[in-house]
DNA sequence: CGCTTACGTAAGCCATCTGTTACACATGAC
DNA sequence: GTCATGTGTAACAGATGGCTTACGTAAGCG
């Protein structure tokens, strides 16, 4: 899950939205942003070391691709937890009356 | 998506899948890890920043629960990526044959 | 009332992250 | 070759993050 890391950061999202659009070269996607280019391209290191895009030189133009491969495993790891969240949706009036009568029990309120 | 900051940390996944099973005093929770308790004390702030866990207190006790809701708009975050890796599965062998043929010349799969 | 238990918080230390400017180094045009 | 273009890297500053050792505080017990 060391995609996770990758994704934490705003800017990183944003060029992976970038880049599920299409691919981009590196100086496409820095005019994109507010920073300078090195910082773009740190993040691009980050994203490349997280898996999440892959690179591929076209003349002197570095050309980015995503790479879905770490999304997948971070759905992945979201999946057992899905239930939960499934459960809260389909029984939604009965969790919460059910909670609130716990509640109220153990309270004496 | 601030959840995504609050899972980078393993040590904060973690406690999400302990709670996961079920809600969990902060000392009972401190007692899993190799970390103080004040450390663990200052990732269940953060969780509970991020809107992943809620407290109430129980007596002298402070019991967490996961709040699923964050992990829900995470699902809800990485629904439009869901099509790239789908398509990639597809047309899978392709696409790694491509990427390795330059490392392994041997192709018997 | 003390004393213990179960916590959270404050302060400080060090590592890591993000941004900047300056530089290196290929590629392409001439 | 010379010069511009596209891009990564190095070096540094400032912010953030995680850990530890105190310390504060509220709930229970005698």
């Amino acid at each position: 899950m060391e995609a996770l890391a990758a994704l934490a950061d705003p800017t990183r999202r944003q060029i992976v939205a970038l880049l599920a659009a299409g691919e981009r070269g590196a100086g496409e996607l820095a005019g994109q942003f507010p920073v300078t280019r090195p910082a773009i391209s740190r993040h691009l290191r980050v994203l490349r070391e997280a898996g999440l895009v892959q690179v591929r030189a076209e003349g002197q133009r570095r050309v980015y691709a995503l790479d879905p491969r770490p999304l997948s495993e971070l759905d992945a790891w979201l999946a057992p937890y899905r239930r939960l969240w499934a459960q809260r949706l389909d029984a939604l009036d009965t969790e919460i009356a059910r909670g609130r009568r716990a509640r109220t029990q153990e309270d004496g309120r």
